[in-house]
DNA sequence: AGGGCTACCCTTTTT
DNA sequence: GGGTAGCCCT
């Protein structure tokens, strides 16, 4: 028997070898899916069913690739060389395509195109409006990017669209148009537009089409419930002459419908490709009975769905643990507590036991756990929010060298015409962009027109002449010198690094610092061989889960970045109505069940015990609120969950007792533990002030109703829903109360 | 032209 | 609470 399907169940071992014809595997959370698609790709290389460069492995994120391919070379003998083997995002794929072949479109599209990213495009967009002269308050630029992004991911161009009937409409219609003539005018691409050239390309080329059709002789793609329409249509092509695809997904860890991911694709594969074969496997190797009792309770709560129940042979495990703090930053320190004790606990084991993940639904979250992290001296590794690429110095940096390869990427022009401030302000920044708007050119074009005409005044003309100037000359140093010079000279002859030794700041001094670690990066893409282009194609496509640190013993996380890994600690938090679910979804059905499989998500993330946890009031837009239990909390059995209500302290709102051990009589179940939590015992009924109680609804001469938040020392703290929190002596206070809910 | 300040708006989630 | 667009002053 082959040792490549040592150790796989019978399921995995069907779909590891099933070697022809369309293959859907729907594998549930921790049910191995990753081990599969290693497997099988091995499996193909070993049996000599296709060579490396006929494979093609589609992955969510580019670690998940670099990892994949990791380790299908390590199941293979090393004797071979497997270094044709494609294991890609749908994005890096569609750039390796588009770097070859994007000039075949003609036009102002060549293969030296820019990638602009939700930054750039979000500045082109405000361009466009401004030019249109669309009111940007009536008009928000953000919606308008999203409604353009959404009618590209559904195939739509200015040209398909009805025309407008009303004036939003109108407004999103003329704003694509233009959009559209300025993308093409700076030889730039966006994201979307990644996908949706690529597969023009291989439509309107068939020569182009049957070249990849006949390479990738098997396609696997996983996460596949996570496919948007443009990467379905893509797959479609690209398989139809073979037709070896193979999909690995779980419809119930679909959570990306914001981006136009269809959970259709995987429901209706079987339809897509009639002669599927379909293997489920439901065989969960990660977490303890009780963890994934609540993640299938949990689940069975979407109508939408394809019953299918996990089960573990793992043991039952600890009782889930549910924390209730009386604000978010109680939480924040409760949960770096629990999670320093668990740690403790375990300090025995090998450091990869004793890993946690704080998971959360907004980044903003992320701030209350970075500050108690560090009151505790907790090192914590964070995943996403500003990533390193995603900074400013860094995206100037690199701006400067996206225009020295594409003078016309307008994005990166206006990021760094004047920064650092060379003295090119409003009114010749206006003349340029009128002359470009004008004649429909490039800024760098207009730029070159309006200096050659000597219309401008002496002063702005000579800063941008030196500004072109600047340009050109790095230009003139492409060729020939290795990326890290490059970027340094970048850095130093443009002023930046004077700029920054001149505010003398801390801050200052970290973005210099920053600057440094560019370099370093760019030395190391030089020793791997790499060109500027495909340095820039990296940076513009790092996801923010590349840069985890699988080492950390905790990571900061939202849900999202958390899909598909594991920790055997975490901590689920801010589980209150409107935050999670999230309050813009709370009353669409579809959008409901797409919040309850991100709950489903992050509570599989968990191997050996999960947290999860409410914060009673929290600050939300700077105004304290109180807060709902999320009703997801309520979907987990209560049988399985221990809660603790903790006491705000007598001092102040941000430290609590942190103490431990046997719940107080706490509420058995969140239902129970809603607004009017029972006193704990730490504060007994007698700080009952004048009959009034924590939880208790009042009503306030001036500011309406409100809620009894705090009761301390004979006085009370109200919060009033859009007026924060007042304090009362309790004695004095002119309050009514309210009959209870 | 540029720096500093105020008022406002806001935030899902990401390749 | 926090980022930013736009205003005002130098």
């Amino acid at each position: 028997m082959n040792a490549l399907l040592d150790g796989l169940n019978p399921e995995q071992r069907a779909a590891v070898t099933t070697t022809d014809g369309p293959l859907l595997v729907i594998a549930g959370a921790g049910s191995g899916k990753t081990r599969v698609i290693v497997h099988r790709i091995a499996y193909l290389l070993d049996q000599g069913l296709a060579r490396p460069e006929q494979i093609l492995a589609v992955t969510f994120t580019n670690k998940a690739a670099l990892e994949m391919k990791t380790r299908v070379h390590q199941l293979l003998p090393p004797s071979r060389r497997y270094g044709e083997l494609l294991v890609a995002t749908f994005h890096s794929f569609c750039v390796r395509v588009l770097r070859r072949h994007l000039d075949r479109f003609g036009g102002s599209y060549t293969r030296d195109f820019t990638i602009y990213d939700t930054d750039d495009q979000g500045r082109l967009i405000k361009a466009c409006l401004k030019e249109l002269q669309i009111d940007e308050k009536q008009f928000p630029p953000r919606m308008i990017q999203y409604a353009i992004s959404r009618a590209k991911n559904q195939g739509e161009t200015p040209e398909t669209l009805a025309p407008a009937s009303d004036p939003k409409r109108d407004a999103i219609l003329k704003t694509f148009r233009l959009y559209e003539m300025r993308l093409a005018a700076a030889n730039a691409l966006d994201f979307d537009d990644l996908l949706l050239m690529t597969v023009r390309l291989l439509r309107q080329f068939p020569d182009v089409a049957d070249a990849y059709q006949n390479r990738f002789r098997y396609i696997l793609i996983d996460e596949y419930q996570d496919t948007n329409p443009p990467q379905f249509n893509l797959v479609r092509l690209l398989t139809q002459r073979h037709q070896n695809l193979c999909v690995v997904g779980d419809p119930d860890q679909s959570i990306y419908r914001f981006r136009a991911a269809d959970i259709r694709n995987i429901l209706e594969f079987e339809r897509h490709y009639p002669r599927a074969k379909t293997i489920v496997l439901a065989q969960n190797y990660r977490s303890t009975k009780v963890i994934l009792q609540a993640a299938n309770a949990v689940i069975r709560h979407n109508r939408a769905r394809r019953e299918k129940q996990l089960t573990t042979q793992n043991p039952v495990g600890e009782p889930i643990r549910g924390l209730i703090a009386p604000t978010a930053e109680a939480e924040a320190d409760l949960v770096v507590e629990a999670l320093l004790q668990w740690q403790r606990q375990r300090s025995h084991l090998p450091e990869a036991e004793t890993r946690a993940a704080i998971l959360y639904r907004t980044n903003a979250q992320s701030r209350l756990f970075e500050e108690a992290c560090r009151r505790r001296g907790v090192p914590y590794v964070l995943v996403g929010g500003f990533s390193f690429y995603q900074r400013a110095e860094i995206k100037d940096a690199l701006a400067y060298l996206r225009l020295l390869l594409n003078p016309h990427d307008d994005a990166a022009f206006e990021r760094i015409i004047n920064v650092p401030a060379r003295g090119i302000g409003k009114a010749t920044l206006e003349i340029i962009t009128a002359r470009a708007a004008r004649d429909g050119l490039s800024r760098w074009t207009a730029m070159e027109q309006v200096l050659a005409e000597g219309a401008l005044n002496p002063r702005a003309a000579t800063a941008l002449a030196g500004f072109a100037g600047l340009i050109r000359d790095l230009q003139a140093r492409l060729e020939g010198s290795p990326l890290s010079t490059l970027v340094s000279a970048v850095v130093n002859r443009s002023g930046y690094l004077d700029m920054l030794a001149q505010e003398g700041t801390l801050e200052a001094e970290s973005r210099r610092q920053n600057l440094e670690e560019l370099v370093t990066a760019a030395a190391e893409a030089d020793e791997r061989g790499a060109s500027l282009r495909e340095f820039l194609d990296q940076a513009a496509l790092v996801s923010d889960t590349d840069d985890l640190v699988d080492n950390a013993r905790v990571t900061l996380m939202t849900i999202h970045s958390a899909k598909g890994l594991e920790f055997p600690l975490v901590f689920v938090v801010g589980l209150e109505e409107g935050l999670f679910p999230h309050a813009r979804v709370v009353d669409d059905g579809e959008e409901l069940e797409e919040e309850r499989r991100l709950f489903y998500v992050a509570i599989t993330r968990a191997r050996h015990q999960l947290y999860l946890t409410q914060a009673q009031r929290r600050r939300v837009y700077g105004e304290e609120r109180i807060t709902d239990p999320s009703r997801f909390l309520e979907e987990v059995p209560e049988q399985i969950v221990q809660f603790e209500a903790v006491p705000s302290s007598s001092g102040g709102v941000t430290q609590s007792p942190l103490s431990y051990g046997a719940p107080y009589g706490a509420p058995a179940s969140p239902s129970a533990a809603k607004p009017a939590v029972e006193l704990p015992r730490s504060q007994p009924a007698a700080s009952t002030a004048e009959g009034f109680r924590l939880g208790d609804r009042v009503e306030h001469a001036t500011y309406g109703a409100g809620q009894v938040v705090r009761v301390a020392d004979g006085k009370l703290d109200i919060a009033f829903p859009g007026k924060g929190i007042k304090r009362f002596v309790a004695a004095a206070a002119p309050l009514t109360k309210l009959p209870r809910r």
